[in-house]
DNA sequence: CAGATATACTTGTTTTAACAAACATTGAAG
DNA sequence: CTTCAATGTTTGTTAAAACAAGTATATCTG
Protein backbone atom coordinates (compact mmCIF):
# COMPACT_ATOMS: atom_id res chain seq x y z
CA UNK A 1 0.00 0.00 0.00
CA UNK A 2 1.05 3.50 -0.62
CA UNK A 3 2.80 5.17 2.20
CA UNK A 4 2.73 8.42 0.88
CA UNK A 5 -1.39 8.38 1.32
CA UNK A 6 -3.25 9.87 4.53
CA UNK A 7 -4.19 7.43 6.91
CA UNK A 8 -7.55 7.97 5.80
CA UNK A 9 -7.27 6.53 2.75
CA UNK A 10 -5.53 3.53 3.23
CA UNK A 11 -8.13 2.78 5.64
CA UNK A 12 -11.07 3.28 3.72
CA UNK A 13 -9.20 0.96 0.99
CA UNK A 14 -8.51 -1.50 3.13
CA UNK A 15 -12.24 -2.08 4.22
CA UNK A 16 -13.54 -2.33 1.19
CA UNK A 17 -10.84 -4.30 -0.46
CA UNK A 18 -11.35 -6.37 2.54
CA UNK A 19 -14.87 -6.38 2.31
CA UNK A 20 -14.80 -7.88 -1.10
CA UNK A 21 -12.41 -10.40 -0.56
CA UNK A 22 -14.72 -11.73 1.88
CA UNK A 23 -17.99 -11.18 -0.49
CA UNK A 24 -16.05 -12.96 -2.96
CA UNK A 25 -15.57 -15.80 -1.27
CA UNK A 26 -18.75 -16.28 0.25
CA UNK A 27 -20.89 -16.17 -3.10
CA UNK A 28 -18.77 -18.72 -4.31
CA UNK A 29 -20.29 -20.65 -1.86
CA UNK A 30 -23.35 -19.88 -1.92
CA UNK A 31 -23.46 -20.39 -5.66
CA UNK A 32 -23.46 -23.56 -5.41
CA UNK A 33 -27.02 -23.29 -4.33
CA UNK A 34 -28.21 -20.84 -6.61
CA UNK A 35 -28.13 -17.96 -4.51
CA UNK A 36 -26.54 -15.10 -4.74
CA UNK A 37 -25.13 -12.90 -1.37
CA UNK A 38 -28.61 -10.75 -0.94
CA UNK A 39 -30.95 -13.91 -2.03
CA UNK A 40 -29.33 -15.14 1.20
CA UNK A 41 -29.63 -12.81 3.46
CA UNK A 42 -33.23 -11.54 2.70
CA UNK A 43 -33.85 -15.71 2.72
CA UNK A 44 -32.58 -15.62 6.24
CA UNK A 45 -34.17 -12.62 6.96
CA UNK A 46 -37.24 -13.96 6.20
CA UNK A 47 -36.66 -17.17 8.07
CA UNK A 48 -35.99 -14.93 10.78
CA UNK A 49 -39.32 -13.24 11.14
CA UNK A 50 -42.65 -14.07 12.80
CA UNK A 51 -45.14 -17.15 11.04
CA UNK A 52 -47.39 -14.49 9.55
CA UNK A 53 -44.60 -13.02 7.63
CA UNK A 54 -42.98 -9.91 7.47
CA UNK A 55 -43.14 -6.31 5.11
CA UNK A 56 -40.94 -5.95 1.90
CA UNK A 57 -39.80 -2.53 3.97
CA UNK A 58 -38.62 -4.48 7.20
CA UNK A 59 -36.49 -6.78 4.92
CA UNK A 60 -35.01 -3.70 2.82
CA UNK A 61 -33.88 -1.80 6.65
CA UNK A 62 -32.11 -4.98 7.68
CA UNK A 63 -30.29 -5.11 4.38
CA UNK A 64 -28.12 -3.28 2.57
CA UNK A 65 -30.47 -2.82 -0.92
CA UNK A 66 -32.71 -0.24 -1.90
CA UNK A 67 -36.71 -1.15 -1.21
CA UNK A 68 -37.49 -0.87 -5.22
CA UNK A 69 -35.21 -3.48 -5.52
CA UNK A 70 -36.82 -5.78 -2.50
CA UNK A 71 -39.56 -6.05 -4.67
CA UNK A 72 -38.06 -8.08 -7.62
CA UNK A 73 -35.37 -9.71 -5.31
CA UNK A 74 -38.22 -11.26 -3.42
CA UNK A 75 -40.03 -11.97 -7.01
CA UNK A 76 -36.94 -13.97 -8.14
CA UNK A 77 -37.29 -15.91 -4.48
CA UNK A 78 -40.55 -16.52 -5.33
CA UNK A 79 -39.90 -17.65 -8.76
CA UNK A 80 -37.87 -20.42 -7.27
CA UNK A 81 -40.18 -20.79 -5.06
CA UNK A 82 -38.53 -20.16 -1.59
CA UNK A 83 -40.93 -17.38 -0.54
CA UNK A 84 -44.32 -16.99 -0.76
CA UNK A 85 -45.99 -13.05 -0.70
CA UNK A 86 -49.20 -12.13 0.37
CA UNK A 87 -50.80 -9.01 0.62
CA UNK A 88 -51.86 -7.92 4.38
CA UNK A 89 -55.35 -8.20 5.48
CA UNK A 90 -54.97 -5.47 7.57
CA UNK A 91 -52.87 -2.86 5.89
CA UNK A 92 -53.66 -3.62 2.38
CA UNK A 93 -50.60 -1.33 0.96
CA UNK A 94 -48.57 -4.31 3.24
CA UNK A 95 -46.90 -7.23 1.25
CA UNK A 96 -46.04 -9.62 3.81
CA UNK A 97 -43.65 -12.89 2.69
CA UNK A 98 -42.95 -15.66 4.19
CA UNK A 99 -40.30 -18.52 3.33
CA UNK A 100 -41.70 -21.89 2.24
CA UNK A 101 -40.68 -25.69 3.58
CA UNK A 102 -38.58 -25.72 0.24
CA UNK A 103 -36.83 -22.64 1.34
CA UNK A 104 -36.44 -23.60 4.81
CA UNK A 105 -34.87 -26.88 3.55
CA UNK A 106 -32.15 -24.97 1.41
CA UNK A 107 -31.55 -22.57 3.83
CA UNK A 108 -30.74 -25.57 6.23
CA UNK A 109 -28.17 -27.28 3.81
CA UNK A 110 -26.59 -23.62 3.83
CA UNK A 111 -26.29 -23.48 7.44
CA UNK A 112 -23.33 -25.16 8.49
CA UNK A 113 -21.12 -24.37 5.44
CA UNK A 114 -21.72 -20.86 5.90
CA UNK A 115 -20.72 -21.12 9.06
CA UNK A 116 -17.61 -23.40 7.87
CA UNK A 117 -16.91 -20.73 5.83
CA UNK A 118 -16.64 -17.55 8.29
CA UNK A 119 -14.75 -19.64 10.45
CA UNK A 120 -12.09 -20.11 7.78
CA UNK A 121 -12.45 -16.51 7.15
CA UNK A 122 -11.96 -15.26 10.84
CA UNK A 123 -9.00 -18.82 11.64
CA UNK A 124 -6.16 -16.62 11.90
CA UNK A 125 -7.80 -13.97 13.79
CA UNK A 126 -8.17 -14.32 17.64
CA UNK A 127 -11.96 -13.95 19.31
CA UNK A 128 -10.78 -10.89 21.14
CA UNK A 129 -9.20 -9.39 17.53
CA UNK A 130 -12.52 -10.03 16.29
CA UNK A 131 -14.46 -8.29 18.66
CA UNK A 132 -12.06 -5.57 18.80
CA UNK A 133 -12.26 -5.36 14.63
CA UNK A 134 -16.23 -5.53 15.48
CA UNK A 135 -16.08 -2.25 18.29
CA UNK A 136 -13.48 -0.59 16.21
CA UNK A 137 -15.99 -0.85 12.52
CA UNK A 138 -19.12 0.12 14.78
CA UNK A 139 -17.28 2.79 16.31
CA UNK A 140 -17.01 4.24 13.19
CA UNK A 141 -20.45 3.68 12.16
CA UNK A 142 -22.19 5.69 14.05
CA UNK A 143 -19.79 8.72 13.17
CA UNK B 1 -26.67 -7.58 16.09
CA UNK B 2 -28.12 -10.65 17.06
CA UNK B 3 -26.14 -12.03 20.14
CA UNK B 4 -26.48 -15.83 18.91
CA UNK B 5 -24.57 -15.57 16.16
CA UNK B 6 -21.21 -17.05 15.80
CA UNK B 7 -19.01 -14.15 16.46
CA UNK B 8 -17.04 -14.88 12.40
CA UNK B 9 -20.57 -14.19 11.73
CA UNK B 10 -21.04 -10.90 12.84
CA UNK B 11 -17.57 -10.00 12.37
CA UNK B 12 -18.41 -10.96 8.70
CA UNK B 13 -21.70 -8.44 8.35
CA UNK B 14 -19.90 -6.14 10.32
CA UNK B 15 -17.27 -5.65 7.79
CA UNK B 16 -19.62 -6.03 5.15
CA UNK B 17 -22.48 -3.18 6.08
CA UNK B 18 -19.72 -0.98 7.06
CA UNK B 19 -18.03 -0.98 3.66
CA UNK B 20 -21.20 -0.60 2.13
CA UNK B 21 -21.68 2.86 4.21
CA UNK B 22 -18.09 3.77 3.31
CA UNK B 23 -18.71 3.60 -0.31
CA UNK B 24 -22.20 4.65 -0.53
CA UNK B 25 -21.22 8.07 0.70
CA UNK B 26 -18.02 8.12 -1.38
CA UNK B 27 -19.87 7.36 -4.49
CA UNK B 28 -22.26 10.13 -3.54
CA UNK B 29 -19.49 12.53 -3.98
CA UNK B 30 -17.85 10.92 -6.47
CA UNK B 31 -21.38 10.93 -8.52
CA UNK B 32 -21.04 15.35 -8.36
CA UNK B 33 -18.22 14.69 -11.10
CA UNK B 34 -19.62 11.84 -13.22
CA UNK B 35 -17.64 9.02 -11.96
CA UNK B 36 -18.50 5.83 -10.43
CA UNK B 37 -16.07 4.42 -8.26
CA UNK B 38 -14.77 1.56 -10.18
CA UNK B 39 -14.24 4.41 -12.65
CA UNK B 40 -12.13 7.00 -10.21
CA UNK B 41 -10.31 3.76 -9.42
CA UNK B 42 -9.27 3.34 -12.65
CA UNK B 43 -8.69 6.74 -13.57
CA UNK B 44 -6.53 7.28 -10.17
CA UNK B 45 -4.73 3.98 -11.86
CA UNK B 46 -4.07 4.94 -15.34
CA UNK B 47 -2.99 8.60 -13.69
CA UNK B 48 -0.47 6.85 -11.70
CA UNK B 49 0.64 4.39 -14.84
CA UNK B 50 3.77 5.92 -16.70
CA UNK B 51 3.39 7.74 -19.92
CA UNK B 52 3.49 4.86 -22.49
CA UNK B 53 -0.06 3.86 -20.79
CA UNK B 54 -1.25 0.42 -18.93
CA UNK B 55 -2.26 -2.64 -20.12
CA UNK B 56 -5.93 -3.57 -19.00
CA UNK B 57 -4.93 -6.90 -17.66
CA UNK B 58 -2.85 -4.81 -15.31
CA UNK B 59 -5.83 -2.27 -14.46
CA UNK B 60 -7.67 -5.24 -13.73
CA UNK B 61 -5.20 -7.03 -11.29
CA UNK B 62 -5.07 -3.56 -9.50
CA UNK B 63 -8.86 -3.80 -9.25
CA UNK B 64 -11.81 -5.44 -7.54
CA UNK B 65 -13.18 -5.77 -11.15
CA UNK B 66 -12.66 -8.56 -13.44
CA UNK B 67 -10.86 -8.20 -16.74
CA UNK B 68 -13.96 -8.54 -19.00
CA UNK B 69 -15.32 -5.86 -17.42
CA UNK B 70 -12.40 -3.59 -17.67
CA UNK B 71 -12.56 -3.22 -21.58
CA UNK B 72 -16.20 -1.78 -21.22
CA UNK B 73 -14.88 0.55 -18.29
CA UNK B 74 -12.12 1.88 -20.42
CA UNK B 75 -14.22 2.24 -23.04
CA UNK B 76 -16.96 4.48 -21.09
CA UNK B 77 -14.06 6.72 -19.71
CA UNK B 78 -12.65 7.33 -22.98
CA UNK B 79 -16.14 8.48 -24.58
CA UNK B 80 -15.82 10.93 -21.62
CA UNK B 81 -12.10 12.13 -22.78
CA UNK B 82 -10.47 10.95 -19.95
CA UNK B 83 -8.75 8.12 -21.24
CA UNK B 84 -7.03 7.26 -24.86
CA UNK B 85 -6.24 3.66 -25.73
CA UNK B 86 -3.79 2.60 -28.38
CA UNK B 87 -2.63 -0.92 -29.43
CA UNK B 88 0.56 -1.25 -28.64
CA UNK B 89 3.08 -1.74 -31.27
CA UNK B 90 5.66 -3.70 -29.48
CA UNK B 91 2.58 -6.55 -28.74
CA UNK B 92 -0.35 -6.09 -30.40
CA UNK B 93 -2.61 -8.14 -28.25
CA UNK B 94 -2.37 -5.59 -25.39
CA UNK B 95 -4.12 -2.37 -25.19
CA UNK B 96 -2.29 0.56 -23.81
CA UNK B 97 -4.51 3.34 -21.95
CA UNK B 98 -3.35 6.38 -21.24
CA UNK B 99 -5.48 9.69 -19.23
CA UNK B 100 -6.09 12.59 -20.96
CA UNK B 101 -4.99 16.19 -19.95
CA UNK B 102 -9.07 16.58 -19.28
CA UNK B 103 -8.84 13.52 -17.17
CA UNK B 104 -6.26 14.93 -14.92
CA UNK B 105 -7.85 17.91 -14.72
CA UNK B 106 -11.02 16.00 -13.32
CA UNK B 107 -8.97 14.00 -10.79
CA UNK B 108 -6.93 17.27 -9.58
CA UNK B 109 -10.25 18.98 -8.94
CA UNK B 110 -11.93 15.60 -7.10
CA UNK B 111 -8.49 15.12 -5.07
CA UNK B 112 -9.03 16.75 -2.13
CA UNK B 113 -12.90 16.50 -1.82
CA UNK B 114 -12.00 12.90 -1.74
CA UNK B 115 -9.16 13.24 0.74
CA UNK B 116 -11.82 15.39 3.00
CA UNK B 117 -14.68 12.61 2.67
CA UNK B 118 -12.36 9.88 4.38
CA UNK B 119 -11.23 12.56 6.97
CA UNK B 120 -14.88 12.97 8.12
CA UNK B 121 -16.04 9.24 7.61
CA UNK B 122 -12.95 8.55 9.95
CA UNK B 123 -13.30 11.38 11.87
CA UNK B 124 -14.34 9.98 15.27
CA UNK B 125 -12.15 7.22 14.89
CA UNK B 126 -8.32 8.09 16.45
CA UNK B 127 -5.15 7.34 14.14
CA UNK B 128 -4.00 4.55 16.69
CA UNK B 129 -7.47 3.13 15.94
CA UNK B 130 -7.41 3.49 12.21
CA UNK B 131 -3.78 1.79 12.55
CA UNK B 132 -4.87 -1.04 14.43
CA UNK B 133 -7.93 -1.10 12.27
CA UNK B 134 -5.66 -1.38 8.68
CA UNK B 135 -3.65 -3.82 10.66
CA UNK B 136 -6.43 -6.31 11.53
CA UNK B 137 -7.37 -6.53 8.39
CA UNK B 138 -4.66 -7.05 7.04
CA UNK B 139 -3.96 -10.37 9.18
CA UNK B 140 -7.46 -11.28 7.65
CA UNK B 141 -6.67 -10.83 4.38
CA UNK B 142 -3.42 -13.29 4.69
CA UNK B 143 -5.54 -16.16 6.13
C1' DC C 1 -66.48 12.85 4.88
C1' DA C 2 -63.47 15.43 1.15
C1' DG C 3 -58.91 16.58 0.18
C1' DA C 4 -54.20 16.56 1.19
C1' DT C 5 -50.28 13.97 2.83
C1' DA C 6 -47.78 9.96 3.97
C1' DT C 7 -46.76 5.12 3.45
C1' DA C 8 -45.73 0.63 1.03
C1' DC C 9 -44.92 -1.25 -2.84
C1' DT C 10 -44.49 -1.62 -8.01
C1' DT C 11 -42.98 -0.42 -12.70
C1' DG C 12 -39.98 1.57 -16.21
C1' DT C 13 -35.65 2.79 -17.84
C1' DT C 14 -30.79 3.07 -17.96
C1' DT C 15 -26.27 1.41 -16.24
C1' DT C 16 -23.44 -1.78 -14.65
C1' DA C 17 -21.80 -6.52 -13.10
C1' DA C 18 -21.14 -11.52 -13.97
C1' DC C 19 -20.07 -15.25 -16.70
C1' DA C 20 -19.09 -17.74 -20.82
C1' DA C 21 -17.31 -17.78 -25.15
C1' DA C 22 -14.89 -15.88 -29.05
C1' DC C 23 -11.09 -13.48 -31.45
C1' DA C 24 -6.45 -12.02 -32.40
C1' DT C 25 -1.67 -12.24 -31.46
C1' DT C 26 2.33 -14.30 -29.55
C1' DG C 27 5.61 -17.84 -28.20
C1' DA C 28 6.97 -22.54 -28.01
C1' DA C 29 7.50 -27.43 -29.87
C1' DG C 30 8.23 -30.51 -33.30
C1' DC D 1 7.42 -23.12 -40.97
C1' DT D 2 3.25 -25.19 -39.07
C1' DT D 3 0.57 -26.49 -35.31
C1' DC D 4 -0.71 -25.80 -30.57
C1' DA D 5 -1.17 -23.72 -26.34
C1' DA D 6 -1.04 -19.38 -23.87
C1' DT D 7 -2.02 -14.52 -23.43
C1' DG D 8 -4.68 -10.09 -23.81
C1' DT D 9 -8.69 -8.23 -25.14
C1' DT D 10 -13.37 -8.11 -26.93
C1' DT D 11 -18.24 -9.49 -27.55
C1' DG D 12 -22.72 -11.55 -26.27
C1' DT D 13 -26.03 -12.61 -23.02
C1' DT D 14 -28.31 -12.64 -18.83
C1' DA D 15 -28.85 -10.97 -14.23
C1' DA D 16 -28.77 -7.35 -11.00
C1' DA D 17 -28.23 -2.33 -9.20
C1' DA D 18 -29.55 2.63 -9.42
C1' DC D 19 -32.77 6.12 -9.84
C1' DA D 20 -37.10 8.26 -11.00
C1' DA D 21 -41.81 8.01 -11.35
C1' DG D 22 -46.22 5.81 -10.65
C1' DT D 23 -50.16 3.23 -8.13
C1' DA D 24 -52.83 1.87 -4.26
C1' DT D 25 -54.02 2.17 0.44
C1' DA D 26 -54.02 4.64 4.99
C1' DT D 27 -54.11 8.46 7.85
C1' DC D 28 -54.70 13.07 9.15
C1' DT D 29 -57.12 17.82 8.88
C1' DG D 30 -60.51 20.75 8.53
Amino acid sequence: MDPKQPIERVAFITVLRTAEELRARFERLLKDYGLTEPQFNVLRIVRGADKDGIPSQDIGRRMITRVPDVTRLLERLEQKGLVTRVRSDIDRRVVLTRITTEGRKLLSQIDDPVDDCHRQQFANMSKTDQKELIRLLNALAEG
